[in-house]
DNA sequence: TAGTATGTTTAGTAAATACTAAACAAAATA
DNA sequence: TATTTTGTTTAGTATTTACTAAACATACTA
Protein backbone atom coordinates (compact mmCIF):
# COMPACT_ATOMS: atom_id res chain seq x y z
CA UNK A 1 0.00 0.00 0.00
CA UNK A 2 1.69 3.18 -1.07
CA UNK A 3 2.20 6.35 1.23
CA UNK A 4 -0.28 8.10 -1.43
CA UNK A 5 -3.21 5.75 -0.96
CA UNK A 6 -2.66 5.83 2.88
CA UNK A 7 -3.36 8.79 3.11
CA UNK A 8 -6.26 9.16 0.47
CA UNK A 9 -7.62 6.11 3.02
CA UNK A 10 -7.15 7.96 5.83
CA UNK A 11 -8.65 11.10 4.49
CA UNK A 12 -11.90 8.95 3.54
CA UNK A 13 -12.00 7.59 6.97
CA UNK A 14 -12.46 11.41 8.45
CA UNK A 15 -14.86 12.23 5.85
CA UNK A 16 -17.22 8.96 6.84
CA UNK A 17 -16.86 9.81 10.55
CA UNK A 18 -17.71 13.58 10.21
CA UNK A 19 -20.54 12.49 8.13
CA UNK A 20 -21.99 9.77 11.05
CA UNK A 21 -21.45 12.39 13.64
CA UNK A 22 -23.26 14.89 11.88
CA UNK A 23 -26.11 11.95 11.71
CA UNK A 24 -25.93 11.54 15.58
CA UNK A 25 -23.79 8.63 15.61
CA UNK A 26 -20.40 8.12 17.27
CA UNK A 27 -17.90 8.53 15.15
CA UNK A 28 -16.22 5.51 15.50
CA UNK A 29 -19.37 3.77 13.50
CA UNK A 30 -18.33 5.69 10.62
CA UNK A 31 -14.71 5.10 10.90
CA UNK A 32 -15.12 1.54 11.21
CA UNK A 33 -17.22 1.30 8.26
CA UNK A 34 -14.82 3.22 5.85
CA UNK A 35 -12.19 0.49 6.94
CA UNK A 36 -14.30 -2.21 5.91
CA UNK A 37 -15.77 0.06 2.94
CA UNK A 38 -12.13 0.33 1.20
CA UNK A 39 -11.01 -3.74 1.95
CA UNK A 40 -11.79 -6.15 -0.92
CA UNK A 41 -11.66 -8.58 2.13
CA UNK A 42 -13.39 -9.10 5.07
CA UNK A 43 -11.63 -8.26 8.15
CA UNK A 44 -11.51 -9.53 11.68
CA UNK A 45 -11.56 -7.71 14.84
CA UNK A 46 -7.96 -7.23 14.87
CA UNK A 47 -7.22 -5.92 11.53
CA UNK A 48 -9.87 -3.55 12.55
CA UNK A 49 -8.26 -2.26 15.60
CA UNK A 50 -5.34 -1.82 13.63
CA UNK A 51 -6.34 0.66 10.74
CA UNK A 52 -9.09 2.33 12.57
CA UNK A 53 -6.62 3.17 15.58
CA UNK A 54 -9.89 2.40 17.94
CA UNK A 55 -9.13 -0.26 20.36
CA UNK A 56 -10.72 -3.62 20.83
CA UNK A 57 -13.52 -2.69 22.97
CA UNK A 58 -14.80 0.41 20.91
CA UNK A 59 -14.38 -1.43 17.67
CA UNK A 60 -16.29 -4.68 19.15
CA UNK A 61 -19.11 -2.08 20.43
CA UNK A 62 -19.05 -0.33 17.11
CA UNK A 63 -18.89 -2.98 14.36
CA UNK A 64 -21.77 -4.80 16.49
CA UNK A 65 -23.67 -1.76 16.13
CA UNK A 66 -22.71 -1.57 12.43
CA UNK A 67 -23.89 -5.10 11.94
CA UNK A 68 -27.38 -4.68 13.51
CA UNK A 69 -28.05 -2.08 11.70
CA UNK A 70 -27.44 -3.64 8.25
CA UNK A 71 -24.83 -1.74 7.10
CA UNK A 72 -21.71 -4.43 7.84
CA UNK A 73 -22.31 -8.42 7.63
CA UNK A 74 -20.70 -10.59 10.31
CA UNK A 75 -18.27 -13.03 8.30
CA UNK A 76 -17.12 -16.27 9.56
CA UNK A 77 -15.34 -18.71 8.25
CA UNK A 78 -15.21 -22.67 8.54
CA UNK A 79 -11.74 -23.77 10.51
CA UNK A 80 -11.40 -20.04 11.56
CA UNK A 81 -12.70 -19.37 14.71
CA UNK A 82 -12.36 -15.21 14.43
CA UNK A 83 -15.43 -13.34 13.27
CA UNK A 84 -14.36 -11.45 10.17
CA UNK A 85 -16.74 -7.94 8.85
CA UNK A 86 -17.41 -6.93 5.37
CA UNK A 87 -18.97 -3.41 4.84
CA UNK A 88 -22.22 -4.31 2.90
CA UNK A 89 -22.10 -2.54 -0.37
CA UNK A 90 -25.95 -2.60 -1.36
CA UNK A 91 -26.85 0.84 0.70
CA UNK A 92 -30.58 0.35 -0.55
CA UNK A 93 -30.56 -3.02 1.33
CA UNK A 94 -29.00 -1.46 4.58
CA UNK A 95 -32.18 1.32 4.27
CA UNK A 96 -34.24 -1.59 4.13
CA UNK A 97 -32.64 -3.19 7.10
CA UNK A 98 -32.71 -0.16 9.18
CA UNK A 99 -36.05 0.72 8.14
CA UNK A 100 -37.65 -2.83 9.27
CA UNK A 101 -35.33 -3.19 12.08
CA UNK A 102 -38.17 -3.15 14.79
CA UNK A 103 -35.65 -3.36 16.98
CA UNK A 104 -36.17 0.09 16.97
CA UNK A 105 -38.77 0.07 19.94
CA UNK A 106 -37.32 3.07 21.75
CA UNK A 107 -38.25 4.48 18.90
CA UNK A 108 -42.00 3.07 19.26
CA UNK A 109 -42.25 3.75 22.97
CA UNK A 110 -41.31 7.23 22.15
CA UNK A 111 -44.50 7.93 19.87
CA UNK A 112 -46.10 5.63 22.11
CA UNK A 113 -46.23 8.58 24.87
CA UNK A 114 -48.14 10.64 22.31
CA UNK A 115 -50.85 7.60 21.89
CA UNK A 116 -51.10 8.00 25.79
CA UNK A 117 -51.73 11.26 26.15
CA UNK A 118 -54.26 10.93 23.12
CA UNK A 119 -55.62 8.48 25.31
CA UNK A 120 -56.10 10.25 28.53
CA UNK A 121 -57.75 13.11 26.23
CA UNK A 122 -60.16 10.89 25.39
CA UNK A 123 -61.03 9.66 28.48
CA UNK A 124 -60.86 12.94 29.98
CA UNK A 125 -64.88 13.86 29.51
CA UNK A 126 -66.08 15.96 32.45
CA UNK A 127 -62.63 16.40 33.98
CA UNK A 128 -61.86 19.08 32.43
CA UNK A 129 -62.87 22.11 30.84
CA UNK A 130 -64.33 20.95 27.41
CA UNK A 131 -63.46 23.57 25.17
CA UNK A 132 -59.73 22.59 26.04
CA UNK A 133 -59.69 18.98 26.43
CA UNK A 134 -61.41 19.57 22.33
CA UNK A 135 -58.42 21.85 21.25
CA UNK A 136 -56.14 19.54 22.95
CA UNK A 137 -57.85 16.35 21.44
CA UNK A 138 -57.68 17.84 18.17
CA UNK A 139 -53.93 18.95 18.30
CA UNK A 140 -52.49 15.57 19.43
CA UNK A 141 -54.59 13.82 16.97
CA UNK A 142 -53.18 16.06 14.35
CA UNK A 143 -49.80 14.98 15.45
CA UNK A 144 -50.71 11.54 16.19
CA UNK A 145 -51.97 11.38 12.51
CA UNK A 146 -48.36 12.65 11.30
CA UNK A 147 -46.71 10.20 12.81
CA UNK A 148 -48.86 7.31 11.49
CA UNK A 149 -48.47 8.55 7.85
CA UNK A 150 -44.69 8.83 8.56
CA UNK A 151 -44.78 4.78 10.09
CA UNK A 152 -46.93 3.61 7.57
CA UNK A 153 -44.51 5.12 4.83
CA UNK A 154 -41.21 3.32 6.33
CA UNK A 155 -42.90 0.28 7.00
CA UNK A 156 -43.92 0.14 3.14
CA UNK A 157 -40.25 1.19 2.05
CA UNK A 158 -38.90 -1.63 4.49
CA UNK A 159 -41.18 -4.33 3.13
CA UNK A 160 -40.05 -3.41 -0.33
CA UNK A 161 -37.55 -6.19 -1.63
CA UNK A 162 -36.57 -3.97 -4.63
CA UNK A 163 -35.64 -0.56 -3.26
CA UNK A 164 -33.28 1.14 -5.09
CA UNK A 165 -32.18 3.28 -7.66
CA UNK A 166 -35.17 2.41 -10.17
CA UNK A 167 -37.42 3.36 -7.26
CA UNK A 168 -36.04 6.30 -6.28
CA UNK A 169 -36.50 7.64 -10.13
CA UNK A 170 -40.36 6.45 -9.73
CA UNK A 171 -40.77 8.57 -6.81
CA UNK A 172 -39.00 11.01 -8.34
CA UNK A 173 -41.40 11.23 -11.05
CA UNK A 174 -44.40 11.72 -8.67
CA UNK A 175 -42.54 13.93 -7.11
CA UNK A 176 -42.41 16.03 -10.40
CA UNK B 1 -56.57 25.45 33.53
CA UNK B 2 -57.24 22.01 36.17
CA UNK B 3 -54.96 19.94 37.86
CA UNK B 4 -55.63 16.52 35.07
CA UNK B 5 -55.17 19.40 32.44
CA UNK B 6 -52.07 20.15 33.50
CA UNK B 7 -51.06 16.46 34.57
CA UNK B 8 -51.76 15.85 31.14
CA UNK B 9 -49.62 18.90 29.29
CA UNK B 10 -46.61 17.87 31.41
CA UNK B 11 -46.73 14.31 30.31
CA UNK B 12 -46.77 15.30 26.57
CA UNK B 13 -43.89 17.72 26.94
CA UNK B 14 -41.68 14.43 28.88
CA UNK B 15 -43.62 12.37 25.56
CA UNK B 16 -42.02 15.04 23.26
CA UNK B 17 -38.60 15.65 24.74
CA UNK B 18 -37.93 11.68 24.87
CA UNK B 19 -38.72 12.26 21.03
CA UNK B 20 -36.76 14.69 20.25
CA UNK B 21 -34.04 13.01 22.51
CA UNK B 22 -34.41 10.00 20.34
CA UNK B 23 -33.96 11.58 16.92
CA UNK B 24 -30.60 13.45 18.49
CA UNK B 25 -31.92 16.73 19.62
CA UNK B 26 -31.82 18.35 22.50
CA UNK B 27 -34.84 16.82 25.28
CA UNK B 28 -35.18 20.97 25.47
CA UNK B 29 -36.04 21.65 21.57
CA UNK B 30 -38.87 18.78 21.90
CA UNK B 31 -40.42 20.42 25.35
CA UNK B 32 -40.19 24.05 24.10
CA UNK B 33 -42.19 22.45 20.78
CA UNK B 34 -44.98 20.48 22.84
CA UNK B 35 -46.07 23.83 25.26
CA UNK B 36 -46.58 26.04 21.98
CA UNK B 37 -48.31 23.09 20.58
CA UNK B 38 -50.26 22.44 22.92
CA UNK B 39 -51.29 26.29 23.04
CA UNK B 40 -53.78 28.27 21.37
CA UNK B 41 -51.87 31.55 21.10
CA UNK B 42 -48.42 32.17 20.00
CA UNK B 43 -46.11 32.77 23.28
CA UNK B 44 -43.77 34.86 24.51
CA UNK B 45 -39.86 33.81 25.30
CA UNK B 46 -41.01 34.45 29.30
CA UNK B 47 -44.01 32.56 29.05
CA UNK B 48 -42.31 29.23 27.68
CA UNK B 49 -39.69 30.22 30.52
CA UNK B 50 -42.55 29.72 32.34
CA UNK B 51 -44.48 26.56 31.51
CA UNK B 52 -41.28 24.90 30.28
CA UNK B 53 -39.27 25.29 33.40
CA UNK B 54 -36.17 26.17 31.32
CA UNK B 55 -34.01 29.56 31.75
CA UNK B 56 -34.37 32.37 29.18
CA UNK B 57 -31.14 31.74 27.84
CA UNK B 58 -32.06 27.74 26.94
CA UNK B 59 -35.52 28.35 25.74
CA UNK B 60 -34.01 31.25 23.82
CA UNK B 61 -31.45 29.07 22.18
CA UNK B 62 -33.97 25.97 21.29
CA UNK B 63 -36.81 28.41 20.27
CA UNK B 64 -34.64 29.90 17.70
CA UNK B 65 -33.21 26.66 16.51
CA UNK B 66 -37.27 25.43 16.13
CA UNK B 67 -37.98 28.65 13.92
CA UNK B 68 -34.78 28.11 11.73
CA UNK B 69 -36.16 24.23 11.32
CA UNK B 70 -39.20 25.49 10.23
CA UNK B 71 -41.24 23.61 13.20
CA UNK B 72 -42.40 27.18 14.66
CA UNK B 73 -43.10 30.49 13.86
CA UNK B 74 -41.95 33.88 14.87
CA UNK B 75 -44.59 36.50 15.65
CA UNK B 76 -44.21 40.10 16.29
CA UNK B 77 -47.23 42.47 16.84
CA UNK B 78 -47.54 45.81 15.77
CA UNK B 79 -46.80 48.31 18.90
CA UNK B 80 -45.51 45.37 20.98
CA UNK B 81 -42.16 44.43 21.22
CA UNK B 82 -42.01 41.23 22.77
CA UNK B 83 -41.48 37.82 19.91
CA UNK B 84 -44.55 35.64 20.42
CA UNK B 85 -43.52 31.81 18.68
CA UNK B 86 -46.19 29.61 17.53
CA UNK B 87 -46.22 25.83 16.86
CA UNK B 88 -46.02 25.25 13.52
CA UNK B 89 -49.08 22.70 13.21
CA UNK B 90 -48.73 21.73 9.27
CA UNK B 91 -46.25 18.96 9.67
CA UNK B 92 -45.35 18.47 5.87
CA UNK B 93 -44.60 22.04 5.54
CA UNK B 94 -41.75 21.81 8.72
CA UNK B 95 -40.65 19.04 6.63
CA UNK B 96 -40.36 20.51 3.30
CA UNK B 97 -38.83 23.41 5.24
CA UNK B 98 -36.47 21.40 6.75
CA UNK B 99 -35.33 19.63 3.84
CA UNK B 100 -35.14 22.87 2.02
CA UNK B 101 -32.80 24.35 4.34
CA UNK B 102 -29.64 24.30 2.27
CA UNK B 103 -28.49 25.58 5.66
CA UNK B 104 -27.73 22.33 6.00
CA UNK B 105 -24.09 23.33 4.51
CA UNK B 106 -23.03 21.12 7.04
CA UNK B 107 -24.60 18.19 5.76
CA UNK B 108 -23.49 19.16 2.18
CA UNK B 109 -19.92 19.52 3.54
CA UNK B 110 -19.53 16.51 5.17
CA UNK B 111 -20.84 14.86 1.98
CA UNK B 112 -18.21 16.81 -0.22
CA UNK B 113 -15.46 14.93 2.05
CA UNK B 114 -16.60 11.62 -0.23
CA UNK B 115 -16.59 13.68 -3.41
CA UNK B 116 -13.02 15.01 -2.72
CA UNK B 117 -11.64 11.52 -2.09
CA UNK B 118 -13.29 10.37 -5.76
CA UNK B 119 -10.89 13.13 -6.88
CA UNK B 120 -8.08 12.46 -5.54
CA UNK B 121 -8.44 8.90 -6.75
CA UNK B 122 -9.46 10.11 -10.25
CA UNK B 123 -5.92 12.24 -10.17
CA UNK B 124 -3.86 9.80 -8.54
CA UNK B 125 -3.46 7.64 -11.64
CA UNK B 126 0.17 6.46 -11.23
CA UNK B 127 0.95 7.36 -7.80
CA UNK B 128 -0.38 4.51 -7.17
CA UNK B 129 -1.07 0.69 -7.90
CA UNK B 130 -3.31 0.76 -10.45
CA UNK B 131 -5.75 -2.42 -9.61
CA UNK B 132 -6.06 -1.33 -6.05
CA UNK B 133 -6.94 2.76 -7.53
CA UNK B 134 -9.56 0.58 -9.60
CA UNK B 135 -11.06 -0.81 -6.69
CA UNK B 136 -11.15 2.16 -4.44
CA UNK B 137 -12.98 4.29 -7.20
CA UNK B 138 -15.64 1.77 -7.63
CA UNK B 139 -16.59 1.80 -4.44
CA UNK B 140 -16.42 5.53 -3.63
CA UNK B 141 -18.01 6.47 -6.52
CA UNK B 142 -20.74 3.98 -5.80
CA UNK B 143 -21.29 5.69 -2.48
CA UNK B 144 -21.20 9.23 -3.84
CA UNK B 145 -24.00 7.78 -6.27
CA UNK B 146 -26.03 6.78 -3.39
CA UNK B 147 -25.70 10.10 -1.73
CA UNK B 148 -26.26 11.98 -4.99
CA UNK B 149 -29.66 9.60 -5.26
CA UNK B 150 -30.57 10.50 -1.76
CA UNK B 151 -29.77 14.66 -2.62
CA UNK B 152 -32.16 14.52 -5.17
CA UNK B 153 -35.03 12.72 -3.27
CA UNK B 154 -34.78 15.38 -0.05
CA UNK B 155 -34.44 18.36 -3.15
CA UNK B 156 -37.64 17.20 -5.31
CA UNK B 157 -39.93 16.48 -1.47
CA UNK B 158 -38.38 20.00 -0.86
CA UNK B 159 -39.42 21.78 -4.20
CA UNK B 160 -42.97 20.19 -3.75
CA UNK B 161 -45.53 22.56 -2.62
CA UNK B 162 -48.01 20.59 -1.71
CA UNK B 163 -46.45 17.52 0.07
CA UNK B 164 -48.81 16.02 2.76
CA UNK B 165 -50.71 12.97 3.11
CA UNK B 166 -52.18 12.81 -0.66
CA UNK B 167 -48.57 12.84 -1.54
CA UNK B 168 -47.59 9.98 0.70
CA UNK B 169 -50.69 7.55 0.00
CA UNK B 170 -48.95 8.15 -4.04
CA UNK B 171 -45.78 7.34 -2.74
CA UNK B 172 -46.86 4.48 -0.99
CA UNK B 173 -48.76 2.96 -3.72
CA UNK B 174 -45.49 3.03 -5.93
CA UNK B 175 -44.24 1.13 -2.69
CA UNK B 176 -46.85 -1.11 -2.88
C1' DT C 1 -7.01 -30.12 32.07
C1' DA C 2 -3.94 -26.19 31.27
C1' DG C 3 -2.98 -22.92 28.02
C1' DT C 4 -4.19 -19.90 24.14
C1' DA C 5 -6.91 -17.24 21.04
C1' DT C 6 -10.88 -14.50 20.50
C1' DG C 7 -14.73 -11.42 21.66
C1' DT C 8 -17.45 -8.93 25.26
C1' DT C 9 -18.17 -6.42 29.37
C1' DT C 10 -16.83 -3.28 32.92
C1' DA C 11 -14.73 0.56 35.53
C1' DG C 12 -12.82 4.69 34.99
C1' DT C 13 -11.78 8.84 32.12
C1' DA C 14 -11.76 12.34 28.67
C1' DA C 15 -14.46 14.94 25.67
C1' DA C 16 -18.63 16.87 24.07
C1' DT C 17 -23.00 18.87 25.02
C1' DA C 18 -26.84 21.38 26.92
C1' DC C 19 -27.95 23.67 30.55
C1' DT C 20 -27.94 27.83 34.34
C1' DA C 21 -26.87 32.34 35.87
C1' DA C 22 -25.47 36.52 34.83
C1' DA C 23 -23.52 39.95 31.86
C1' DC C 24 -24.43 42.25 27.82
C1' DA C 25 -26.81 44.58 23.76
C1' DA C 26 -30.44 46.91 21.64
C1' DA C 27 -34.27 49.53 21.45
C1' DA C 28 -38.33 51.86 23.34
C1' DT C 29 -40.06 55.10 26.70
C1' DA C 30 -39.77 58.46 30.17
C1' DT D 1 -29.97 60.88 28.45
C1' DA D 2 -31.35 57.58 32.02
C1' DT D 3 -34.42 53.74 32.75
C1' DT D 4 -36.94 49.78 31.54
C1' DT D 5 -38.03 45.98 28.74
C1' DT D 6 -36.71 42.45 25.91
C1' DG D 7 -33.54 39.07 23.64
C1' DT D 8 -28.77 37.20 22.99
C1' DT D 9 -24.27 35.84 24.31
C1' DT D 10 -20.91 34.19 27.48
C1' DA D 11 -18.58 31.77 31.30
C1' DG D 12 -18.95 28.13 34.09
C1' DT D 13 -21.03 23.63 35.37
C1' DA D 14 -23.44 19.33 35.33
C1' DT D 15 -24.58 15.61 32.58
C1' DT D 16 -24.03 12.54 29.03
C1' DT D 17 -21.40 10.00 25.83
C1' DA D 18 -17.82 7.39 23.70
C1' DC D 19 -13.64 6.03 24.48
C1' DT D 20 -9.37 3.25 26.77
C1' DA D 21 -7.43 -0.31 29.50
C1' DA D 22 -8.03 -4.23 31.65
C1' DA D 23 -10.69 -7.96 33.50
C1' DC D 24 -13.59 -11.44 32.15
C1' DA D 25 -16.02 -15.22 29.51
C1' DT D 26 -15.95 -18.68 26.10
C1' DA D 27 -14.37 -22.02 23.34
C1' DC D 28 -10.68 -24.21 20.86
C1' DT D 29 -5.97 -26.73 21.08
C1' DA D 30 -2.30 -29.17 23.02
Amino acid sequence: MTKHSKQIRKEFIEGLSRISHFWGYPKGVGAVFAVLYLAPNPLSLDELVQHSGLTKGAVSTNVRWLARMGLVRRVTRLGDRKDYYAAETDFYKSIRAILGERQNREFDQAIQSVRETLEKLQAAKGSMDEAERKFLLERVQALQDFFDAIDSLSRAAARLDNLGVNTIQNILKILK
